[in-house]
DNA sequence: ACAGCCATGTAACTTGTTACATGATTTT
DNA sequence: AAAATCATGTAACAAGTTACATGGCTGT
């Protein structure tokens, strides 16, 4: 869905060719996320489908052919109404991390503490790489990348903590 | 791949059928994380094509079949290899407000301001909903859903204010 | 009588993602 | 001569998810 976001949002300043959006998209992201050159033709049919764009086919003679998408009515609509609304999915949490330490702990798993260790070494390593490259990077726009990155691993290593400091009253009721 | 993660841990512990790795689960992430009785099955069987579990047909008198699940060989590796490795996915976020804020940042959106602020409020009225949960659950396990809910929007809402700090460095360059 | 639990499954749809295919032009 | 960029697309699969269907037993 993300994709699909950023194109609508994209195509408010004008209208534009996939390629052109695919771009876009890259130049912003560059690094953190590359997109196959597949998945935006896909994502394009299917927000025609879905009545969002309709797309003009261009000739041009020394290039191949390009279709200039534009947003439509519904297209508008669904912009101004992503824009008006807060993201709600990203409250419960309901990924592989939790799941695999809660799994381990209603198992009263002997591997819990050595998975938690695990984790705990995965997400220092990142932290490390994220701060160093944040420190190295002058765009202040591509530093907020990595500072999220930064925030999230923190918090997950802070819950690595708590989880940790819990499992001895868990496995000992 | 969390669900069928889980239904591999839970058959570490012996054979069971789908309902009741579907109870299983569902005591384990009650409120959070209900699933919807096909998807289990679906799950299995898609497990099976995988050869990593099979099954026996199990006749009952006073009920209907069930098929019980074991673990195959390939089954107990993919544990094994599970439990050995970190979970990677989580430290380059990839998600819906990323793509939202940086978009709106490349555009120079004069909904940027807007939309952090009606994020944010999202983000506090969360919070105080999962710090009210945390204190009136007597679980330990089942606080540290909550504990984990809780760190990740601290994160978030603590991104969101260096985000507006460095808005208008960015939108006046 | 009816709700709810036990127990299973299928069909269908969506999104994410990749491999593959085409072909011209520009840069090294 | 080769590599990169411009530009488009299709086929296919995996995974998440839901609606629907079946049917018996148990508790109120």
């Amino acid at each position: 869905m993300s994709l699909r976001f950023a194109f609508l949002a994209f195509l408010t300043t004008g209208a534009k060719h996939g390629y052109e959006l695919k771009s876009e998209f890259e130049d912003l992201f560059r690094g953190l996320w590359d997109v196959n050159a597949g998945q935006i033709y896909t994502t394009l049919s299917r927000m025609q489908r879905d009545a969002l764009v309709t797309n003009e086919r261009i000739a041009q003679d020394d290039r191949p052919d390009k279709k200039i998408y534009t947003l439509t009515e519904d297209g508008k609509r669904e912009v101004a109404r992503w824009l008006s609304e807060a993201i709600q999915e990203l409250d419960t949490p309901r990924d592989e991390l939790l799941v695999k330490v809660f799994v381990l702990l209603q198992l009263k798993s002997p591997a819990c503490l050595e998975v938690i260790r695990l984790q705990r070494n995965h997400f220092m390593a990142s932290l490390r790489e994220f701060t160093q490259l944040k420190l190295t990077t002058a765009d202040p726009l591509r530093q907020l990348i990595f500072d999220r990155a930064i925030l999230r691993i923190q918090a997950d290593l802070e819950w690595l903590d708590n989880v940790e400091a819990s499992v001895a009253t868990l496995f000992n009721p």
